[in-house]
DNA sequence: CCATGAATTGTTACCTGTAACATTATCATA
DNA sequence: TATGATAATGTTACAGGTAACAATTCATGG
């Protein structure tokens, strides 16, 4: 039997050196080959089918394998047929809850699927996106999730050569590259701001933190409502991440500007919740003096004294559509809606 | 000129079919090089290092990758050098916040560096764990960032096998695979429990959801304290994971098993806040007639009315200095330390 | 006892970028 | 002009698993 050819790999293992010595490269499937005396065509269909292989064989490749304890490799197949089974999830932060419910939808449907996750984040800036994205395609992904509804030119280049399903999230207003799943922004705060007028409260306060576009949309949404109602319009804004701590600021902010001030609407939870909280502290009557309502629905705004007025969003939902979307779309099915608005619901609580 | 060769990829993409009806294949270095008509090898040197190439073919590669929209392609690099610029982190939840965190730390980290984050979580489950680790492993990650301390006999073989960096997050206290890095949760407990009883509190119970090592070692902190002592202890526990509704329930239940329950440690931040407005809602003074106390240092502890006493665990840096490290064996660098164990902080707030 | 076909195993080629080595072009100096 | 050095480009081989095709084995029926 000639084994010149298979000696290739696996150096010369047999020697018998201290394997915990040597710094021994990981297991081929031609290592296991040697072990067991056959061609790693022959392991490669065992791991595959194991009825292709003798019933003789099945026993002695097992054994070889536990025994070097091969590990699987994707690399030759992503090389050969350019498919990875990985799909690469871009948000614009990892720092908001919002955006962890959303992996945690997109991973409940991935990962039984037998897909990998690759995460990336971008911090909201566009430059900082396109180099994402190329590191995700130089990664082979097989599809890709991004969030934000704009994007450079060289973002669109790169998906439309690329040629893999891409599916845009969380906002459901702007037209797609090529299928979009969220809700719809500007709708969902328009009406918040309604039922918030209709509860009785006029001088209302907008607090937005990181103008990204979706805050943008809330904050026009919230300013048609104002303008259609003949109320007037404040908004009170950072550049920077929300957090509860900002809401409480935001708070003492918006009573010097407008010390009449019986409303206040958040881009989202984490403002609101410090906002309630820094009227607590300072003795304003929530509902009664002031009004406070937030955007997304957090957990903790279903259980908090008062109960919080939100708008409940369907994040996870949207995960697991955007990851259902592409695997139908990976099986070869066609976009079947470009669009997908899902349905958000206002939620009153206690606190407007 | 002899293209012969050199024509094997690309296709026969010049034939003036409209490319956008071509189902066209990710260009390749090699269909770059066919447009400017040199090799591939030529157009590999200008990626790495343009220098090497000559002022004028520097200009018409430049063309050519722009024109064809040429993504790099990592695959080949995996296959040959086994190396994936990519990092593993195993997480047990994405469910909850702490880990959400502790991603963010080490994102913070990797990716400045150029390294790409695979994602994977494994509910818990060992089972689920060694099915994870292989898919990481078979992806030829660079390093391992995982949790919790216990290991399959399995997985323990593939990580030697792997031969590649692992770091264990969290907890500090078992002797790690290679390295650890976490806070002493069973100290953290026990400080907690003690500076409930220093406040007055005698009848506490304990809080536990999702009973995983952490929780384990913090109950045990607990148990010690109380018998040190001389006081009873009682443990409200649900092996489903945690929530602030969960804790109003167990704030039932403890008032039904033991009246005169006078104080409350929860497991972390979720159940101590839905614990504390259940007592809200009942009319129970805290801290006057009931200690609440929680673990890790939720942001809204900070500012919620009354300040929720809390232990502050370093999560983020905990992401941190695991991407860190493993950074720094990547390049070679011995293991200084196998265990670092990092502070954590008792924080009394107003709620005890 | 050989033909037939199914079952089993082997062989070859391929995917793409790059290290290593080989070749050709360019230029200054003897 | 020849020569050697340097710059620029080309050629070959390789990583590891698998599709596609080839070869071998073996049992069964004619």
């Amino acid at each position: 039997m000639d084994m010149s050819l298979d000696m290739k790999s696996s150096g010369m293992k047999s020697s018998g050196m201290k394997s915990s010595l040597i710094k021994s490269k990981r297991p081929t499937l031609q290592d296991v080959a040697n072990l067991v005396g056959v061609t790693k065509m022959t392991v490669s269909r065992y791991l595959k089918d194991s009825n292709q292989v003798s019933p003789q064989l099945r026993i002695k490749i097992k054994e070889a394998l536990d025994d070097l304890g091969y590990i699987p490799n994707r690399a030759p197949d992503i090389l050969s047929k350019s498919k990875s089974h990985a799909i690469g999830v871009l948000l614009p932060s990892l720092t908001n809850h919002v955006f962890a419910e959303v992996i945690r939808g997109v991973e409940s449907i991935l990962e039984p699927a037998g897909y990998q996750t690759m995460l990336a984040h971008y911090g909201y800036s566009q430059e900082a996106e396109e180099a994402r994205i190329a590191t995700l395609l130089s990664y082979n992904v097989d599809g890709l999730i991004i969030s934000e509804s704009y994007h450079t030119e060289r973002v669109r280049k790169m998906l439309s050569v690329a040629g893999i399903p891409v599916i845009e999230i969380m906002d459901s207003t702007s037209p797609p590259i090529e299928q979009a799943i969220g809700i719809d922004n500007q709708a969902a705060a328009y009406a918040m701001t309604e039922c918030m007028i209709k509860k009785g409260h006029s001088k209302i306060v907008y607090f937005a933190a990181r103008m990204d576009q979706r805050t943008l949309l809330r904050l026009q949404g919230y300013k048609a409502a104002m303008h259609d109602n003949g109320l007037t319009d404040l908004c009170i804004s950072t550049d920077s991440a929300s957090s509860f701590s900002m809401g409480e600021q935001f708070m003492k902010e918006a009573l010097e500007k407008q010390p009449d001030t019986d409303g206040i609407f958040c881009t989202n939870d984490d403002l609101a919740i410090g906002a309630l909280f820094a009227c607590q502290k300072a003795g304003i009557k929530v509902p009664e003096e002031m009004g406070i309502a937030g955007f997304h629905g957090h957990d903790i705004a279903r259980v908090m004294v008062p109960l919080l007025a939100t708008v409940i969003t369907p994040r996870e939902e949207i995960g697991r559509l955007a990851a259902e979307h592409l695997l139908s779309r990976l099986k070869g099915n066609p976009v079947t809606e470009k669009v997908i608005n899902l349905p958000f619901k206002i939620e009153p609580g206690e606190s407007i």
